[in-house]
DNA sequence: TTGCTCGTTGCAAGTGATTCGCAACTACTC
DNA sequence: GAGTAGTTGCGAATCACTTGCAACGAGCAA
């Protein structure tokens, strides 16, 4: 999906494209793909300096409800925002808290065996797997 | 372990038996697992009205520290602190709420790969994974 | 039993992340 | 250009903790 086609999906919704929309959704497809809010408002704010940070919340829960966002919550600090075509699993560090991204065949047996034992449908790409990273084990 | 070797256990690091800190280790080893820092705040202050929260999650932490207890990130909500001796992982029901308790087993291959893969060492117990429960999925 | 020391506590204020109410604003349709 | 309804900025509120500080009291020694 591009950003292009993400406005046309919140207009086929009902939605209007305004600035900060416009602005928020550049940002989401700048490359770097683990946003915070507060991050976005960054970018967003560069470009017009008056978009309030609930404006951010509201555009990002609407492009949520769209399914073109996700967010996970990574440790302890604010959730993260990725595209869903963007969408993988993190192994993050507790101790010096670098994220690592995960590839999915990794939870392949976790999703069939929680699917098929306690009918759990995983969404792997919601969550972070927490525990020490390569380097702070070596420490 | 119980509530009196947990006791004995903070008593060896230097620390105090106060009236509070007993009655939280009480409220924690009380049978069910799943603990939020309010309700265990409520159990205390059944026993000792005028105990704050500050003291519950000061409390908290010593007994973290000490390794007693762990607390994991169930979703969206609160943390949930249970005894290690209980350490789970949880699968978390982002319709309804509810938290299954996932076997330690079902980890295995995660906990290997990850490691062998990435050098990663997967902390099981520390965050929940996230999905839909049986009972949604069939709605 | 009393005194002393230092860990602990209650209270109140602070923080970080996010949410809400509301009146003003504006993208889009007609 | 006018009208409708989705959006926005602002400030205040909320939720889950966290912190500073002075008073308190557990445990040890005498």
């Amino acid at each position: 999906m591009t950003a292009d086609e993400a406005l046309a999906l919140v207009r086929e919704h009902g939605g209007r494209v305004t600035a900060s929309r416009r602005l928020l959704i550049d940002a989401l497809f700048d490359g770097n793909d683990h946003h915070t809010a507060e991050d976005l408002a960054s970018a967003v704010q560069a470009g017009a300096p008056d978009v309030a940070l609930s404006t951010i919340y509201r555009n990002l829960d609407e492009l949520e409800r769209l399914g073109v966002i996700a967010h996970s919550h990574l440790g302890h600090g604010p959730a993260t925002y990725h595209l869903t075509t963007a969408a993988h699993c993190h192994f993050v560090c507790q101790e010096c808290g670098t994220a690592v991204m995960a590839p999915d065949e990794l939870f392949a047996t976790l999703v069939t065996q929680a699917s098929e034992q306690f009918g759990f449908d995983v969404d792997i790409h919601h969550f972070a797997i927490l525990g020490r990273c390569a380097a702070c084990r070596r420490d």
